[in-house]
RNA sequence: GCUGGUGUAGCUCAGCAGGUAGAGCAGCUGACUUGUAAUCAGCAGGUCGGGGGUUCGAUUCCGUCCACCAGCUCCA
């Protein structure tokens, strides 16, 4: 007999060899038909895996990450199986689920075509309906090798070769089809209720550039087609709220073809970036910053010193002026050096943090230019800090806190990653480790959770990143803390210490929103275009009845522009309803009707975007209702 | 950069087996003087992404360049 102990830590006694699928129905019937995986001390395994020890047990549904990715795992199987069936020279490659469904990588002469996507939904279809069982066998090394050869299956071959020796080497069989897979999956594929194949495109082998360019084809799956139903649902949501198109309607920003990657910013999205700007060097002051603002173009024996030349000049521009060459910054970096470099330092004045809203220029490949999410120019709201070794901590933790009062004033979530040595990077491993043990000991200490990125780091110190969550799932980059030991080295900084004598300073490179441009663009998809008062480009539009109106309407625009309000005005010859909803499409969010009533009592109708007719107020009191909404900063 | 797709009026889109283009919205003009999401009428608007080739003739066919979209790669 063995003992199993359950979620709920009760302890369950079975004979030994059981497996999970019947310890699920000896447990509830329910339970049985739902469960798509189990966890077992800690790992994920298939329901037909057999206990032979105690443990603790942990039965998967779709619920669960664990069973989600099991099922849409089969799913991508189901998919191959179904494309061997219609394509048998296609050679498969990998197939793994991901975040929000599955993909599964394939070799094949001709490209797939939508009609092709059909057909294979069709024959998935018939394997579902077929329901074969997914078997697990394994192979020792050489003869899997000789299966996948004899298979013509290169890339799975490929694939043993470099599993690591003493690997397990498992397959999973359902029907005629076999593949190379370390699993889970749910037991028969029948158990799979919705699906659906979203796309194509292509993919690199193993992601290498240098590798040959497969299809790749995407797709999901649900536990209940209703699920299904509601996912493509909200990526239809999603994409009224793309930035690209909300930048355009909201006339915000623009890029024209004249200039790919660099966006022009349009009267509204600067008011916009300005308020942005201005609570920045609000908050930034606060903290101890001072602003600093260094050249756009700097000659290029300064980036042979910072490393640059060496290590991102592929992402350079470069110009040349009278004869001498010149650089476009990439970073904001050395010309921070330079201006500290201009004096001594004491002891006495460290930390010294210095803050600069710097334009940078990177070239991007053009394929992966996206709105104002990656262009190849943009503002990072940067800064170094200089300090003394034993302040590094303690900084960090500063600059943690810092982030995070941003980004709870716009209500994000985010989450954090530790990104260590990359390959072709600068300095020694020990210089390297102690960096490296500064950021985790601070995200320790600040009991923050993270995900380590190994050899993601940039090329002169490790970083900790802050990704945010764009409307359709995906995740951007905008903080990041990067703590770095070579420049100073490189640029020989110096402070003087108690002792009289010259010590290097250790650096950070931080920024909160990242780049302005990006964060404007996860901002306008966050709020779908309706910004807060404090942040909407105009605050209050003024639509009077008819003409006699103007008069009273253009004094009250006045009157609340003095106090500092944004307000517009329609004064067109149109009826109130046609204003109303035009002002509600521009996503304003106060309206104010003016009708004989309003001038009469010297009042205002108030209309809000969110809640529509609010009635009757006085100016005053409209004024101190907007007024204390931006002082709040409410969302 | 790579693979696939797309490019027609300010916007959303139709059209063309090859005979130089059309709608709605927006714009302009006029009428209407209007109370919480579209008043009516008229007018104007385009080298059909760029430059080539085939053709009597190309927006349409072919190749090329550019830009955009999706994904890969890369990153704030």
């Amino acid at each position: 007999m063995i003992k199993i102990t359950l979620k709920d830590g009760s302890i369950m006694e079975y004979n030994k060899g059981i497996t999970v699928m019947e310890v699920a129905e000896s447990i509830s019937k329910g339970l049985a038909k739902n469960a798509l995986a189990a966890e077992i001390d800690g790992e994920v395994k298939d329901l037909s895996f057999k206990l032979e020890k105690d443990c603790s047990l942990n039965l998967l549904k779709f619920e669960e990450e664990g069973g989600r990715l099991a099922y849409r795992h089969t799913t991508s199987h189901v998919l191959a199986q179904a494309v061997k069936r219609l394509f048998p020279n296609a050679r498969l490659a990998i197939g793994p689920a991901i975040e929000n469904g599955f993909y599964y990588d394939f070799d094949v002469d001709r490209t797939f075509t939508p009609e092709d996507l059909e057909k294979i939904e069709n024959e998935m279809k018939n394997i579902i309906k077929e329901n074969h069982k997914l078997e697990r066998f394994t192979l020792p090394r050489d003869e899997a090798i000789k299966f996948m050869k004899e298979n013509n299956e290169p890339y799975k071959e490929e694939l043993i070769r470099d599993l690591p020796e003493g690997a397990e080497i498992s397959f999973y069989k359902q029907g005629e089809f076999v593949d190379l897979c370390a699993g889970p999956h749910i037991p028969e594929t029948g158990k799979i209720k919705a699906f659906k194949l979203t796309q194509v495109a292509g993919a690199y082998w193993r992601g290498d550039e240098k590798n040959k360019m497969l299809q790749r084809i995407y797709g999901t799956s649900f536990a209940r087609q209703s699920d299904l139903d509601e996912y493509i649902r909200r990526l239809e949501e999603a994409k009224k709220r793309d930035h690209r198109k909300l930048g355009r309607e909201l006339d915000l920003f623009t890029i024209m073809e004249e200039g790919p990657g660099f966006p022009f910013f349009l009267p509204k999205g600067m008011v916009l970036r300005n308020i942005l700007e201005d609570y920045w060097r609000q908050e930034h002051k606060k903290a101890g910053y001072q602003e600093i603002k260094t050249p756009i173009i700097l000659n290029e024996d300064l980036w042979h010193r910072s490393g640059h030349w060496d290590h991102y000049k592929e992402n350079m521009y470069f110009t040349k002026i009278d004869e001498g060459n010149y650089a476009i910054k990439p970073m904001n970096c050395p010309g921070g050096m330079l201006v500290y470099k201009r004096r001594l330092h004491s002891y006495r004045d460290l930390p010294q943090r210095m803050a600069e809203l710097g334009l940078v220029h990177r070239h991007e490949l053009s394929g992966a230019l996206h709105g104002l999410m990656r262009v190849r120019c943009f503002t990072q709201d940067d800064a170094h800090t200089f300090m003394l070794p034993s302040q590094i901590r303690e900084e960090i933790i500063k600059v943690i806190d810092l982030i995070d009062s941003f980004y709870s004033v716009f209500g994000f979530k985010y989450h954090v990653e530790l990104s260590t040595r990359p390959e072709n990077s600068m300095g020694t491993d020990e210089q390297w480790e102690m960096a490296t043990n500064a950021l985790k000991e601070a995200l320790e200490q600040k009991k923050m959770e993270y995900k380590i990125n190994e050899g993601d780091g940039a090329f002169y110190g490790p970083k900790i990143d802050f990704h945010l969550e764009d409307c359709i799932g995906r995740t951007w980059q905008c903080g990041t803390i990067q703590l770095d030991f070579q420049m100073p080295e490189r640029f020989d900084l110096t402070y003087v210490g108690d002792d009289g004598e010259k010590h290097r300073p250790v650096m950070i490179h931080r920024v909160v929103f990242g780049s302005i441009e990006r964060f404007i663009a996860i901002l306008t998809e966050h709020y779908a275009g309706a910004f807060p008062v404090w942040l909407a480009p105009v605050q209050v539009k003024i639509l009077p009845l008819v003409e006699k109106h103007h008069e009273y309407v253009l004094a009250l625009q006045n009157q609340l522009e003095q106090s500092g309000i944004r307000v517009e005005t329609d004064l067109r010859n149109e009826k109130i309803g046609y204003k109303i909803r035009e002002a509600q499409l521009e996503k304003v969010p106060y309206m104010l009707v003016i009708g004989d009533k309003e001038v009469e009592n010297g009042s205002v109708a108030v209309r809000s975007r969110k809640e529509g007719d609010l009635g009757v107020m006085g100016i005053n009191e409209f004024l101190k209702r907007i007024q204390e909404e931006v002082d709040k900063k409410a969302n």
